[in-house]
DNA sequence: TATCAATCGTTGACTTGTCAAACGATACAA
DNA sequence: TTGTATCGTTTGACAAGTCAACGATTGATA
C-alpha cells in the first residue's frame, strides 16, 4: 500500500464527492449541503447556527452564507435570540416543509444512489466512511 | 431508502472528501489533485491537456490553472506540440521526481487512511466507489 | 481554395469551501 | 465599574471546482 495507491483511493472519493453532489442538486433542486441543513434546522425546530455548526462540521462563514440564500429563497427565517444576544435562531418556513416533502416524494432523486448500489452496499458504504470521517 | 438517508450518506462522503484531501496536503506538502497530476503526467513520460483531462475527469480550465502553478513551481514544463499547435505537452522535471519521491519515502503520509482503515476495508471501499462512480 | 466546423486551451464569472480578523454581546474579576 | 476574555456571527481574502465564451489551429468540404 503505497502512497501513489492511496492517492488514487482519495481521488476516488473526490470524484464520488463530486458527482454526488450535483446529480442530487440536479434531481431535487436543492444544493446538498443547504438540504441538510434545511433538514438540521427542521428537526431541531428552532436552533442556533453553532448548532448547525456541530452537525454539520461545517465552516461558519459558510453557514451564515447559505442561510443568507435560504432566507432569500424564503425558506428559513432568523431572529436574535432574545435571552443572548449574540446568537441567532433559525427556523424553517411553512413553504421550505412543503419543497422539501414535494422533492421526497419524488422518485428521480430516490434513484440517484440505488442505481448504482444496493441497499446493503450502501450500508457498508456509509459504515466505512464513518469509520474514516471518525478518525479525522 | 428515503431521500433524508440519501442525503446523509451524500454529505457523508461530502465530509469524507474534506477530510482526506486536507490531510494529504498536510501530510504530503501536495495538494491532492496536483500529486495526482504529477502522477499522471510522469506515468505517461509525455502528454497533453486532453489526456490529463479523460484521466482525472476534471475541468479543462482547472488543469490550465493548476499546471501553471505546478509550472511556476518548477514541477513541470509545458511547450507547444510542434505537430499541432493546438496542443500543449507537458512533462514533470527532475525536482518533481524528486520531491514526489520524498514523499513517498515518508512514512507519516501512508498513515492517512490506513490509522482509519483495513486494507480489506480499503479494497471494499474503493470498489464501492468505483461502482458509484461509473454510474455518474 | 475559401469557408466552415471541430478541437485544444485560456480566460472570466460564479459557487462553495477554508482561515483569520473584526464585531457586538456577554460574563467575570479586580 | 471597568477592563478583559470569551462567545457567536459576520466579513474579507483565498483556493479549487464549474460553465460559457473566446481565440488560435486544424481539418473537411463545397
Amino acid at each position: 500500500m503505497d502512497l501513489r495507491e492511496i492517492s488514487r483511493l482519495l481521488y476516488q472519493i473526490k470524484l464520488a464527492e463530486q458527482n454526488v453532489a450535483s446529480s442530487f442538486e440536479r434531481e431535487t433542486g436543492f444544493s446538498l449541503t443547504r438540504y441538510e441543513m434545511l433538514q438540521v434546522v427542521k428537526e431541531r425546530g428552532v436552533c442556533s447556527q453553532r448548532v448547525i455548526k456541530e452537525e454539520m462540521k461545517i465552516d461558519n462563514a459558510a453557514i451564515t452564507r447559505h442561510l443568507k440564500i435560504l432566507e432569500e429563497k424564503g425558506y428559513v427565517v432568523r431572529e436574535r435570540n432574545a435571552e443572548n444576544h449574540r446568537e441567532m435562531f433559525v427556523r424553517v418556513t411553512e413553504k421550505a416543509e412543503q419543497d422539501l416533502g414535494h422533492c421526497e416524494r419524488d422518485e428521480r432523486a430516490n434513484h440517484l444512489v440505488l442505481q448504482a448500489l444496493s441497499a446493503e452496499e450502501i450500508q457498508h458504504l456509509s459504515g466505512l466512511l464513518q469509520k474514516l470521517n471518525s478518525h479525522a
